[in-house]
DNA sequence: ATGAGTGCAAATGCTTTGCATCCTG
DNA sequence: CAGGATGCAAAGCATTTGCACTCAT
């Protein structure tokens, strides 16, 4: 799956004329292998280790270029940092009003097809399940 | 609907012990009429001519504590600020890519009940539809 | 070798905060 | 008349940008 994925946005990036410079491999790779839908700051200082003269730009700009062309997900869930998200199949967030976790959870079987709306052209459909996550619940 | 949205919101600030200040029940007579889904520098500028001392804070200020009570809800539904809705009733959204439109769509039928989820304690349902808008579109 | 990409630092945009003053309840 | 609310300005984050230098193709 890890691998699945970075090959997929190598290729995606490969694919527009982009260059595979050392530092989007990096990023490439550690976002692929993470389900905790990080902020470009955490991936930042994961890579630090590695990569340490690697600018925080360089982060943001290669997280850009990945969601503009949908080979990432960039979204904000929580109040603060846009989160990004290596899985592009449709699915749906569980977001925890008290500690902003944030899980993968898969579309309902009732809700596959996109309601068609008046005036508008659907192209895809995102939902959120804000609530407790059974931790903070039972605290 | 202006003035009942208006005078719920009132009421609920009243409820919580709140003071209402002029520029308060200002604040809450212009989202309370707004379907537009306004950021809360748009608000501010719309009350300059009748307040024109009122500071941003105060503006901030009034709709964090209009969320926060769930008197009023906060999205960031486009990339910039955060827009507010004074609709609390359940609905869901349609934004526009190209030209950053947001429009109330109505919850559909076959989504009215909240999916179980294990391990998290499901309280709203937030669902946004993206696309192109029909403007855009011919455009 | 050449132009895209990087690193650095400064700028921008949205939001929050501290504090003295004001005014609602 | 007391404490919450306001106005102002400055601080705080997240994100973007400009520019000289580097390196993947």
């Amino acid at each position: 799956m890890r691998e699945q994925r970075a090959s997929q946005m190598v290729e995606g990036l490969r694919h527009a004329g982009l260059k595979l410079t050392p530092q989007r491999l990096a990023i490439v790779h550690e976002l692929a292998g993470d389900v905790s839908h990080p902020t470009a700051q955490e991936l930042f200082e994961r890579l630090q280790p590695s990569l340490p003269t690697m600018s925080f730009a360089t982060v943001y700009n290669t997280l850009a270029a990945l969601s503009e062309r949908r080979l990432c997900a960039a979204r904000s869930l929580v109040r603060g940092a846009v989160r990004f998200d290596p899985n592009v199949e449709p699915h749906d967030h569980a977001v925890c009003d008290a500690c902003g976790l944030v899980r993968d959870v898969p579309v309902p079987a009732a809700e596959r097809r996109e309601p068609r709306i008046k005036g508008f052209s659907v192209e895809r459909v995102e939902r959120v399940y804000r609530g407790s996550c059974a931790d903070c619940r039972s605290a």
